[in-house]
DNA sequence: GTGAATTATGCAAACGATTGCGGGACTTTA
DNA sequence: TAAAGTCCCGCAATCGTTTGCATAATTCAC
């Protein structure tokens, strides 16, 4: 602004040449001398040309941008996921468009249908945990190609990029079962949370293994998922007289009320009860004592988001049309960071 | 995308009328009769046209989007800015392009430069902690309308959204003060950090109006601003015997790694010692005692900044170029949280 | 020295939407 | 009945870039 941009109509008047050779010039293009390629790319240069996106889209129908939808940006999880998204996309020469659905279906619809209006080549998307209707996704993925990550859905056919919530489950149950712990309590996420219901899978899985047998008692479930709740939690728990000897909470907030309410009756941590969370967020090292934890790769799922959604981006452009490759499932492993807490 | 996208073409062949009349009718412009919109609008709506951003991006010379640059997006205080980002550029029909800078200047110039390339119409900026020369930022403003958020410089002639640190800060040395503190601890930031530096201010302001002589032993530097900085500059001044009632830290991080120091050496908070950080994080409900801290309004500095760099685009195209308003400088007030450590 | 191949460039349509201008059909006014 | 006004609508240019095709100039082979 100021004066206006640089197009490749000024340098086609300026060096006397057409537009089309102007343009050819700047990318090389093997028809033209490298007398005039030279000339051109100079002048280029000099008055810095910026070639316009909005026309370039126009003409190559790609607008190189990247929607992203997430449920909720406030977590150092989800921080890691988009940092590593940013870094992947940049080195891609893609842009990302980034949007939160707090939680919230109608929203996560609505930002959906907004982005495909404005034009991005592909999506990513986190499901909120209270999507139970996918057809907007459905819809959506007829126009344009989509890769869910993290908060996933084995109802819709897309690539998925997770992390294995079950072995990571599994191992950390086991951790504590190697310590001798026996009443080991699981405080189990949302219901229809796919992660959550993973993470209880491995639980189970190693109950199961070591012949301890399931204490539905031992298994209380969290409303919404936060510290306030696992606190909330452990407190009736202790006042029903429940025994238990190591918590597992389905996430490191959840197992950090557990930790607050488990001081304030002054049971000794790891000692009478061992904890352990899952994601290894900062708050482990935080929590006294700090808090074992499930790690999860954040910063690789968004790098591994955004390779996967250019691999169907660039298979998409060279077929002319949305192909229906059968969905794969990127697992990442986890790793137990293991504190004081157990 | 399975099928082409439907364009003004196809609905104007289906029903007979110009291009031209599709265009207007589909604006609810007047030079169409009721009859014809009706018939457009219907037929638009049954075959779900969307409108091609590129090509209206190209003929209205504004893609609706605006770029936003953070330093380091691992933080609280971050997600609460772009969360506030998020909402208000969706409610004014904005995306945002969202990259982080890691604190590398030279990262911060390309990715400024790349956003400039990529046709955004404003740019909203956070400094990097390193960004001494400021020549990269000065040239994008010739090309595209920046506001500065919260990591500021006097040097460079946009308008800023900040907190008012200077305030924040003096209201949290004179709350330690009130409680008979004597000998305040100010655990100093990076020397060329805006940010830091006025809350130095606020804290010499302080002692000054309590008539407290400023003691240079009680204010140390940190050279990276995180846990780890806190506890071995506290463990320094134990070390070297120096006495003192009260810690204020530049950052909530740096009062944590303090309280550790002090934890480990059985100084009693905040009995002995009273601890106070800068930001109100998450964090600071977690470590014990938790942690009393200035509380900035990230969300609203994410609104306003929208806010003022919209009305900015709004003059610029009203003028049609960019102009040179004064730029204004909009502080927010902080407020102090009072928590145990003090 | 003629035809073919090569090299270098320009023409013009296309991408999809917007908009100033012009004009036909119809109604109103004097 | 002629002039003026109103209402609807289409033509065509435009935004900046890309690209298939045509064309002109030059070189090569025989």
């Amino acid at each position: 602004m100021g004066k206006r941009n640089i197009t490749l109509k000024d340098l086609s008047e300026r060096l006397g040449f057409s537009v089309s050779t102007i343009s050819r010039a700047l990318k090389d293009h093997h028809d033209i001398s490298q007398e005039t390629k030279y000339k051109v790319q100079q002048l280029a240069k000099k008055l810095n040309y910026i070639p316009n996106y909005s026309a370039q889209s126009l003409k190559n129908s790609q607008t190189k941008t990247i929607g992203v939808i997430i449920p909720n940006l406030l977590l150092d999880f989800s921080s890691k996921i988009i940092n590593g998204m940013i870094h992947q996309s940049r080195k891609e020469g893609y842009r990302l468009v980034i949007s939160e659905s707090g939680h919230s279906p109608d929203l996560e619809k609505d930002i959906l249908e907004n982005m495909i209006r404005s034009g991005v080549d592909g999506i990513l998307l986190s499901l909120t945990n209270n999507t139970k209707n996918i057809d907007h996704v459905l819809l959506a993925k007829e126009k344009c190609p989509i890769v869910l990550y993290d908060k996933v859905s084995d109802k819709i056919p897309c690539t998925r990029i997770i992390v294995d919530n079950e072995t990571g489950a599994y191992n950390a149950t086991k951790h504590l079962i190697d310590q001798g712990r026996k009443k080991i309590v699981f405080i189990k996420g949302t219901d229809h949370s796919f992660n959550a219901k993973k993470r209880f899978e491995g639980y189970l899985r190693a109950l199961k293994d070591r012949q301890i047998k399931v204490d539905k008692n031992l298994i209380p479930q969290c409303g919404t998922v936060c510290i306030q709740e696992g606190t909330k939690l452990v407190n009736q728990m202790i006042s029903k007289r429940i025994e238990f000897d190591a918590i597992f909470a389905v996430t490191d907030d959840v197992a950090i009320g557990a930790i607050k309410a488990l001081k304030k009756h002054n049971i000794i941590i790891p000692k009478q009860v061992a904890v352990v969370g899952f994601s290894n967020s900062k708050s482990t090292t935080i929590i006294e004592p700090n808090l074992t934890s499930v790690d999860q790769p954040g910063y690789t799922i968004g790098i591994k988001a955004i390779e996967y959604l250019l691999k169907e981006l660039k298979l998409a452009h060279q077929t002319e049309h949305l192909l229906r490759t059968t969905p794969k499932t990127i697992e990442l492993k986890t790793n137990l960071i293991k504190r004081e807490s157990s």
